[in-house]
DNA sequence: ACCTGATGATCAGTATACTGACTAACTATC
DNA sequence: GATAGTTAGTCAGTATACTGATCATCAGGT
């Protein structure tokens, strides 16, 4: 261990200090939140974005792909491949719609349903863990700042998810 | 337009109601956020990752991959390949370190630093419109909040990023 | 010096999620 | 009912970011 007058792990509180930027707290904040459920549903066989699916699906019953994906910011060829992989689980079903025939009318079965209950628990406790450090209060105060947030700027998110984008144009070869 | 009893894009408030729980909400505030400050970094052939990587080796020359990596929540192989691509682009210097030569020292150039100044008031103004909805006051509680509930939670990070973990473990064939 | 175990970085292989082109189906207009 | 323009969904191709194996180097014990 090189331990002259090299970077150890900085403190805690030197975390705070120097991430007190909002935008790289929002990744931080997802990225914590991902770990504490990815954890929780593992056991199930489940993702964060499926686990959504099925919570979005359960709330919207008879919603279509594209829809579906506008809610969860994911698109649509994504939405198609975890619909097609939820589908073959038979944990949602799939139908054409009466009026229109390219649209596909999308709702849980009930052994998807079961399983999302199943999973609820462990989000809750997932969910309470990471609103832990604040007190009751504070954690009101903090949705409704984050709702606000979020809700004001909707027109602005990314459609794209969270992938980087392509940044060499083309390069055909050296550097 | 099938208008009868179908869903259509559903109003500012109902998402609101509906998005009341932080985890859902922390995706789509990361989401938002990466939407507005991809717009400000594109014109630079940047984006988030790569501006963040700028500004942590600003503000820790010298630091080594694994512990750059460690800071960005990006894993090893990644920021590997990210240090290359911009190494390449003559923003960042690369050398080996004196007294363990299995360690790569990085630093910014004047070039890589000329560019995060140049990006910074970008990102300043994105962050700005990001925290708009949220009045001075609301800001330092918000920021203060969010940074416990991350500081609190960062042992729980979810070391590997934002990509979906595998499902289907083998499947050699039908489902 | 030699052996063992750990660590920083890279390489090869693979999985995920995108972009763009395409098909099928809808609406509007003639 | 034919044509044009639009939209839901899928397919093929590609880019990104991971996992695991490997190499080089370091530290400790003998």
């Amino acid at each position: 261990m090189r331990n002259d007058e090299e970077y150890e792990q900085p403190t805690k509180a030197a975390i705070a200090q120097r991430h007190r930027k909002i935008g790289p707290l929002s990744r931080r904040f997802f990225q914590v939140y991902l770990g504490l459920i990815s954890e929780a549903l593992a056991p199930f066989e489940m993702d964060p974005s499926f686990y959504s699916l099925l919570v979005e699906l359960h709330e919207r019953p008879g919603i279509d792909q594209r829809r579906l994906g506008e809610a969860l910011g994911i698109d649509r060829t994504t939405i198609g491949q975890m619909v097609d992989e939820l589908d073959h689980r038979g944990l949602i079903s799939r139908k054409v719609h009466a009026q229109d025939r390219r649209a596909r009318i999308l709702s849980l079965t009930s052994k998807g349903d079961a399983l999302r209950l199943q999973i609820r628990p462990h989000m809750l406790r997932a969910q309470a863990q990471l609103e832990a450090p604040l007190t009751p209060e504070e954690r009101g105060t903090f949705l409704e700042l984050l709702t606000r947030i979020v809700v004001s700027n909707l027109d602005k998110e990314s459609t794209g998810g969270f992938r980087r984008r392509k940044l060499r144009p083309k390069e055909k070869g050296g550097g």
